[in-house]
RNA sequence: GCCCAGGUGGCGGAAUUGGUAGACGCGAUGGACUCAAAAUCCAUUGAUGGCAACAUCAUGAGAGUUCGAUUCUCUCCUUGGGCACCA
């Protein structure tokens, strides 16, 4: 046998397979389905670090298992390359965004082809093809048309809505946030076509309004909540740059997201995700369940409103709070004493950034409401109000009973404006909600998300204004993102089309959309990529479904995999997607660091480059040692010096042909661990436990190398669990062993139960729990005849050194326990 | 502060989910082959004591449950990740 040469084995099958389409998914609608998809990249243009493909790797390794076990596989790759990353790096490079992403892809593809992944690239999909985000403006348009009945708790056509209005007006029709003055249908007839439009603005999911948002100077933009991070100081700052962010208004586009809050939190039970991303998702909606309760204002008949998730303490209130920004306070203006102390606090507050009140710490800071009284519905007690920042107005309702006795931020409070500080018994929660007339509800911290960036590399908003302020659907999609000169920041809030006269004159948006908005989405159009006509045909939806195992990073929790959901869950609404969730199953990759410990980064200059460890071992070198790296979903450090390893095993591999006979007979102990090698393979591979199904592919090695002569038959099966870590290694000794056929759609080995049985077992021998000696025994020896066997033994008499045993504990097959 | 996930040899990590701790790989040491080196093959490799058989200790620390704990319970230390004045 010639020696093992990689370079050309690698390449010849990387030809080879894409000449014969060997990893093509055809629709073969009667076959078993399985959609395996890794979260498609942004492809950045700094290149490739030998950490980026672990994911690749893992997905393909599962893919190829599953391919092989005779289901139709969904496993394609795409390139999510709007936003601001790729807008960055063109500014930077002085080119147009388009080219920029163009050769970025190329590059990408470059580094991943010679890894050997079984994607089917006729699929690919690029989020910045006209072609592509027309469907990302059309799911933006339904958005548009949508609202949420909450009671058939599902989106529906904003002109069911109309039609209610036109009807009834909207007595029974509740926006999802923000107050709509009650009206009816005979005024809604009468309103001006602006008025109408406002209106049905607080019900659409996809919204405009006012808008307190993150802008950052340097970076010219507004930024989203998970773009900024807090320095050293508190202080926020862009995660990009570490820029200063403020607070400033604007109107701009938003997401009702809020409105699918339940739907978000139920659908997380049926998911087969790691923990931990379930968690952060549920955190971050924020769920509360509480009460609303009315604190009647002492003469006068307005009231305040407060929310509670301990309605059961609410003989220990001893005051009131309302947000600085509450409405009432305005109303009360007349009735207050101190208004200028109080004036001055709700200034003080306005031009505080939210980091500045939390790196204050915990001093509490307010102001009393004097002359202004509220009565305890519950024991008609009178009692303070005050106003203080600790009370937010975005959450609840804005304002909250105090219960110093038993919540920490009251109790601060009352301390240090020495406020009464009572204990009383608790009482039922909803009993006493009912008695006083509150209402029991469900609250969310999850917050309605922006869909406009103050940028261009985006998707154009498909809409225009005309003259009267009248919106307008873009009729034909795709609107087509124009030429521009200049892609830098405007440094105003608004984007760089902005100065494009002919897109402001047709009366278009100024902000594109944000990032997140292509990747919402992708995975339903590799079921169809190329449809013209439709965002998915109707048959490929049925048939794939939905996404069976989704690999990828576990830095999208809120982000993408939240806003996928929700997407999702719309588009399951107006009857495009048939499933509730987008990814049934997810795993997330470790990050790989350096061998110093620390992120691979240019700047540590500790970057491995996964083309010359490709080049120098293999592919399926790097593949079988990335796999073999520690956990899949743990952090694993590279060890240049360890990958070494993985390649003398191939090596060992390679050497066995030699070894193969047609006429050899297997023995025993071989086939007993081949067979429970292929079981232990496929379950590690179902488990994405990949370096346990490498070390048992080691083990097996060794068995093998004990065979004299080896069974072509039996060699084949073990070629075939290799396969999916070894892709071109295996099919090259698959293809000089004869096959005609390539070994990635041979079929799967089946582990036989008549091999795996074992006639002997070594049991471990325990006195008092601890091991003494070990016996080899007939396997399912029954209790009584070891008991005498052990009994019988010379080491076990002399620790038993005459005593009688107590007690024996027997496990089968593995140990006996002897207590004295 | 609250919520998750970790902590096992020199290193990466195994351990059938309560049943022989350290599989597999790297590294290291010794040997074979070689004029020599590389590659390859063989042996040893948690710590301590002992010529050895063997014994004792050992899974972040301390307790507990159990015949038996890396695994379960409690307290604490520590490293990551998430949230954060959310009523």
């Amino acid at each position: 046998m010639k020696e093992y040469n990689h370079l050309k084995i690698e390449k010849k099958w990387q030809s080879e397979w894409q000449k014969k389409k060997v990893y093509q998914t055809k629709n073969n609608f009667k076959q078993k389905k399985f959609y395996v998809l890794d979260m498609f990249p942004y492809p950045s243009g700094v290149g490739l670090h030998v950490g980026h493909p672990r994911g690749y790797i893992a997905s393909d390794v599962y893919a190829r298992m599953k391919r092989m076990s005779g289901y139709n596989v969904l496993h394609p790759m795409g390139y999510d390359a709007f936003g601001l990353p790729a807008e960055q790096y063109a500014i930077e490079h002085k080119i147009n965004p388009e080219k920029a992403v163009a050769i970025n892809v190329k590059t990408f593809e470059k580094q991943l082809s010679v890894i050997g992944l079984s994607y089917d690239w006729e699929r690919r999909v690029n989020t910045t093809d006209p072609e592509y985000y027309k469907w990302t403006q059309w799911i933006f348009l339904q958005l548009f048309n949508s609202y949420y009945d909450t009671k058939k708790n599902k989106a529906q056509s904003i002109n069911v809505l109309v039609k209610i209005f036109e009807k009834s007006g909207n007595k029974n029709v509740s926006a999802h946030s923000g107050n709509v003055e009650v009206f009816s249908a005979s005024e809604w007839k009468n309103f001006s076509l602006l008025k109408k439009q406002e209106i049905l603005m607080q019900y659409r999911l996809a919204y405009e309004a006012d808008t307190e948002v993150n802008w950052c100077q340097n970076l010219g933009t507004v930024l989203a909540n998970d773009e900024i991070v807090n320095d050293k100081e508190g202080k926020m700052v862009s995660e990009r740059g570490g820029h200063p962010v403020e607070k400033i208004k604007i109107k701009q586009w938003l997401m009702r997201i809020t409105a699918y809050a339940e739907r978000l939190i139920d659908g997380l039970e049926k998911l087969d995700w790691p923990n931990s991303i379930k968690e952060i998702q549920k955190n971050w909606i924020g769920k509360s369940e509480g009460s609303e309760i009315e604190f009647k204002i002492k003469n006068s008949n307005k009231k305040i409103k407060v929310f509670t998730t301990r309605a059961d303490t609410i003989f220990g209130a001893t005051y009131v709070v309302l947000a600085p920004e509450h409405e009432l306070v305005f109303e009360l203006k007349e009735n207050i004493l101190n208004w200028d102390e109080v004036l001055a606090y709700i200034e003080k507050t306005k031009s505080e950034e939210d980091a500045d009140r939390i790196a204050e710490g915990k001093e509490k800071t307010g102001v009393e409401l004097k002359n202004i009284k509220v009565i305890n519905p519950a024991n008609n007690e009178e009692l303070s109000v005050w106003i203080a920042d600790y009370v937010l107005a975005g959450y609840g309702t804005g304002a909250i009973m105090a219960v110093p006795m038993h919540d920490q931020r009251d109790r601060d409070f009352a301390v240090r404006f020495n406020l009464p500080i009572i204990d009383k018994p608790f009482v039922d929660a909803k009993e006493i909600t009912e008695k006083v007339g509150g209402k029991v509800v469900k609250k969310y911290k999850m917050r309605d998300a922006i869909f406009a960036r103050q940028r261009y590399w985006g998707e154009p908003i498909p809409l225009s204004r005309d003259k009267n302020g009248i919106i307008n659907e873009v009729k034909k999609l795709p609107l087509v993102l124009p030429k521009v000169k200049s892609y830098e920041p405007t440094g105003k809030a608004e984007g760089p089309l902005a100065g494009v006269s002919s897109w402001v004159k047709a009366g278009y948006e100024t902000n594109t959309m944000p990032g997140w908005a292509g990747s919402s989405w992708y995975f339903l159009r590799y079921m169809d990529p190329k449809n013209k006509k439709n965002l998915v045909g109707d048959k490929e939806i049925k048939y794939w479904k939905n996404v069976d195992m989704y690999v990828g990073g576990a830095e999208h929790a809120t982000g993408h995999l939240l806003y996928s959901r929700f997407w999702h869950k719309f588009l399951k609404d107006i009857n495009i997607a048939v499933t509730e969730e987008p990814f049934q199953k997810m795993r997330n990759q470790g990050m790989i660091l350096a061998n110093d410990g620390r992120k691979m980064s240019k700047r540590w200059g500790n970057v491995i480059n996964p083309d010359d460890m490709v080049k120098t071992y293999g592919a399926d070198t790097l593949r079988l040692y990335e796999m073999f790296i520690g956990p899949f979903d743990q952090y694993a450090a590279w060890s240049t010096e360890s990958i070494i390893g993985p390649r003398r095993f191939l090596e060992r591999v390679w050497r066995l042909v030699d070894k193969v006979d047609v006429k050899a007979k297997s023995s025993k102990e071989f086939l007993n661990s081949l067979h429970k090698t292929i079981l232990k393979v496929t379950e590690d591979i179902e488990n994405m436990r990949f370096n346990t199904s490498v070390s048992a592919l080691m083990i097996l090695l060794s068995e093998i190398e004990k065979e004299e002569k080896l069974n072509k038959e039996d060699f084949k099966k073990f070629l075939q669990i290799l396969a999916p870590f070894a892709p071109h290694m295996s099919e090259e000794l698959w293809n000089l062993l004869g096959e005609k056929k390539s070994i990635h759609i041979s079929g799967w080995p089946k582990s036989e139960n008549k091999f795996m049985k074992q006639d002997e077992v070594k049991i471990a021998v325990q006195i008092n729990g601890k091991v003494r000696t070990e016996l080899v025994v007939e396997t399912d020896i029954s209790e009584d005849m070891i008991k005498k066997i052990v009994l019988a033994n010379d080491v076990v008499d002399k620790f038993l050194n005459g005593q009688t045993p107590k007690r024996v504990i027997y496990v089968k097959n593995r140990l006996i326990n002897i207590v004295v």
